[in-house]
DNA sequence: GAAAAATACGAGCATTTACTCGTGTTTGTC
DNA sequence: GACAAACACGAGTAAATGCTCGTATTTTTC
């Protein structure tokens, strides 16, 4: 197996300009439609020099995939802690939401990679990844509000939950500027609806 | 423009099977990567054969959501009507749900379709038809149910119901047959949850 | 039963696209 | 400054794939 080369400052800048211009052109066009040599084009950089980073296609998308996870995680623990808690149901769903619905605004080609239904079998692992750690994350919190709470009952619901999230996620993001503060409250009031039941 | 030919009985045969060929390769290996040559020796008929009824892969695919179309208002008209609409909240619910996921789990092809992220513009259009279509119907029901409700209110109210709905119907075909009543229920308390605030 | 229309074949064309490779340049190391 | 390693180029390749077209067969029409 080729060993990695050791990257130097260079090479990083470059792998950073390509995964950008890959966010982009998933964004603008999908993961299937978008061609390494627009990407390459877009990052303003040959083809080869593409492939002198990225062994692939997907490779690149998976280095996508990292960074969003990555992102997400450190919104997350920016803006939300667990002595939130015993906040009010609704107070409490909207701070775990709102870093969310950042983050997928502030990377548009992100929502492009996982709203995308047909992905090569390589990219559903970084994918389901990022969707089991929001969930592991949203079981946390069930545990820690309401400790009688069977772990069963916490995990199923923790996943629809998630599933719920993910739906109107889309919606949100997708909405003008105008409407999304509105979209967002229903997004609150179908997550309250759906949890508030197994509190007491 | 070329006018369509007058299909003979053998056409209308083969039309047919080539849309369940189809269904069948889409359900496989999604739309994107399904390839008309797949479709052409799956359904036991030459390339050339396809072209002769189909314009293109889209005329196919769009052939396929046109009766999935017709499959689910069918079943829907067949197992709902109007005079359901003030059973207690869960039963309604209940009873909206079931012929959806009977028609899901008949033509696990549709799935394929119309959850996958980056299709050909064409096809977004039957698939939006279609999406409205449920949430007009539900929108309707609604509107029944609870008369002092304001149309805006009512129109969100459906369109969010309806895609809680399309999100936790992968999870529940997907799914084991045993665990797929678990999931049913749970989209059911998750609706219920989402809808009863409105009552009263 | 003959002309016309519809159906059927399948080799192959045209295009797209992920990726390569030979060559040249820049950066780091001693 | 010399040598190697990393970076960069971009024309070109090989494979995949949607689709065509010349030809042959079956069905309908009269």
């Amino acid at each position: 197996m080729p060993e990695e080369p050791r990257r130097q400052a260079r090479g990083q800048r470059r792998m950073e300009q390509l995964t950008d211009a890959a966010a982009v052109v998933f964004a603008e066009v999908g993961y299937a439609k978008a061609t390494t040599n627009a990407i390459a084009k877009r990052a303003g950089v040959s083809p080869g020099t593409l492939y002198q980073f990225f062994a692939n296609k997907e490779a690149l998308a998976e280095a996508l995939a990292e960074r969003y996870r990555d992102e997400l995680k450190a919104a997350h623990e920016k803006a939300f802690d667990l002595s939130m808690v015993d906040l009010p149901l609704p107070e409490l769903v909207d701070r775990m939401i709102r870093p969310m619905v950042e983050v997928n605004l502030a990377n548009p080609g992100f929502k492009a990679l996982f709203t995308s239904g047909d992905l090569p079998d390589r990219l559903t692992a970084p994918t389901q990844a990022l969707h089991q750690a929001v969930t592991g994350r949203v079981a946390e919190v069930l545990a820690a509000r309401i400790p009688g709470l069977p772990p069963t009952q916490r995990d199923t619901a923790a996943a629809v939950a998630t599933q719920i999230f993910a739906a109107l996620l889309g919606t949100v993001v997708t909405a003008p500027a105008p409407d999304r503060d509105r979209w967002i409250t229903e997004l609150n009031k179908a997550l309250v609806g759906y949890l508030s039941p197994l509190e007491s």
